[in-house]
DNA sequence: TTGAAAGCGCTAACAT
DNA sequence: ATGTTAGCGCTTTCAA
């Protein structure tokens, strides 16, 4: 069926170990005369490694386990995986991933994925979250990206929402804007700590914050597309107060979206009389809005990157709590070009 | 550190096989005590299936390796893994999802997963088209999803483009809707075969045809982010003619969302004045719109299920080609509520 | 019903 | 510079 090890080693008259050096150990000395030989008949062969036999060996399968959180519809986790994948590619490692959902509870997947034996678990969170990793899978996940244990018992990755939100109202002030309206995400993580970045800015330059302008963008807790949208009525309850914004910051891109259609609505032209700007940069809405999304970016990219370092590190750091930059993508919603 | 059968089988005095036996030999035939006294010893000490080692004897690791066509940004393919992840879940595989990209073409991504030893191989093509698969690689890929070979030489899995077409065009006619513009998108298989289901459909019904009103929605042939969109001025030329269209098929629903601001600043009303329709049925931007889209969803999940069909099947075909139907998503875009 | 032993493909330790 | 051997954890054949 498949070429192993030792067929090569009949054909070329050496011995199994041989061939392993000529083909896999880098440092092996050799002749290279025998290395060429036992290369050319590899390749003519079409010889391919077999991890699962070396995993015998070494104990772990060259896999990044990823445990997803949601059955990701979302293009989110892909930035991440990305990141990650990037960099373990480096140590000659891919990553597998995998889904919760449907009585599918993070023990059973964490038993499901181990039994490929991986080099390591990571978790991931499809929203920025507290997370409670039950004790018996607790050594097992190596890290936590986009949420975090209460404990910090295992180092996690997150987005540092209140620095993006002092940066994004920072951006607007910088553009002359004062009234600042913020249609903000509800019963979310992110919400709370961009609501805490927002204010400091605020206060920060001397703006007064009016508590009616900062509103849930939904009813629900939970940003569900079924979710019952507010944005259309809080856009025209604040447009229409003598005392109007001149910006609003919206919880995500989904929600811009909607303010966008709003603003139309009521005849408010974006940035000229409304500066709108977001977080997420969720690339296939943001880009395409028109005028295109200002919007600070999550560091996905970023966290996946450095999970793979921490994974791939020595010492895995366990009490490790990092806080990642998200970056301003500056278009056309709130500078009039 | 990890258990193995042969610990397990210390501790209950009994040799390897019967512990394999009992704990995965659904058949095996043994005294119920032994085995209850096994499988208790497993639980104990957390014992965990190492698939690698079962491998050796299989030939085979439990998994299905998805090979996608782009570093998937995309929510599309995450659809279709989880109706091949589903379906293959029955059978105890995993996927194990990798993305082209970057100097790594097919061929050599082929021969990384296969040193993973996978029961089969998928390749999945973010969008619809025709690809040729390399020779040498030929044999290892088991199914085409969303693209097939020109030579029909592997099993493949593909929209049903023209029948789409034909069914949406029916809902607008349906709706009373007989001045149908099309902005289709140019130079893609998709737009082709659409286009012919909208010409037929057309034609059945006797309405007339007007070539000028079937234009490209954006100027690249690739609809990528950065491709100019034309969809602005299009929409304000359409609209501004005496004789206008009653409806607009849009070539995805991101085009969509642009006719919606492009006929928002016309002062056109959707559906009343315009009916808007579309294909894809991108969840975040469709169920968002206002009015909410209709759009024709791309059978992503049925292709992953199908596909999950075909490469757990004792006969895997090869010659098979099989255009699935897509479902119309009825929202609030055509029928005024 | 259970046991013993071989062998899957590979690498590491020890020999030559 | 190369060969020999053992053993990773599992399943399968052959014995008992």
């Amino acid at each position: 069926m498949t070429t192993s090890l030792s067929d090569i080693a009949k054909l070329a008259g050496v011995s199994v170990k041989t061939v392993s050096g000529a083909l896999h150990g880098g440092n092996a000395r050799m002749s290279t005369t025998t290395r060429d030989k036992i290369r050319e008949i590899a390749e003519k062969l079409g010889y391919v490694t077999n991890l699962a036999a070396r995993s015998m060996r070494q104990g772990f399968m060259p896999l990044i386990a990823v445990i997803a959180d949601e059955l990701a519809t979302s293009p989110i986790g892909s930035e991440i995986i990305r990141g990650l994948d990037n960099e373990i590619r480096k140590a000659d490692m891919a990553v597998f991933m995998t889904p919760l959902g449907r009585g599918r509870d993070l023990s059973t997947v964490v038993g499901e994925v181990s039994r490929f034996r991986p080099w390591a678990i990571a978790y991931v969170a499809m929203y920025h979250k507290i997370i409670e990793i039950p004790p018996g899978v607790r050594e097992s996940v190596g890290v936590l990206i986009n949420c975090r244990e209460s404990t910090d018992s295992i180092a996690s990755l997150v987005p540092d929402e209140v620095l993006a939100a002092i940066e994004i109202t920072n951006h607007l002030v910088s553009a002359g804007r004062k009234r600042i309206a913020f249609l903000n995400l509800p019963g979310l993580l992110a919400g709370e700590l961009r609501l805490q970045g927002f204010e400091t800015c605020m206060n920060e330059h001397g703006l007064s914050i009016r508590k009616d302008w900062i509103r849930p963008a939904v009813r629900r807790s939970l940003y569900a597309d079924r979710a019952h949208s507010l944005v259309a009525e809080h856009v025209h309850e604040l447009m229409s107060q003598a005392d109007k914004p001149d910006a609003i910051l919206c919880g995500n891109d989904r929600v811009a979206m909607e303010v966008y259609a709003a603003l139309r609505r009521v005849g408010a032209e974006i940035p000229n009389d409304v500066a709108v700007a977001s977080f997420d940069n969720q690339i296939d809405i943001a880009a395409r809005l028109d005028p295109p999304l200002t919007t600070m970016a999550l560091p996905h990219r970023a966290m996946g990157r450095m999970a793979g370092e921490i994974l791939l590190a020595e010492q895995s750091p366990r009490h490790l709590n990092r806080c990642l930059p998200f970056q301003l993508v500056e278009r056309n919603s709130v500078w009039s070009v």
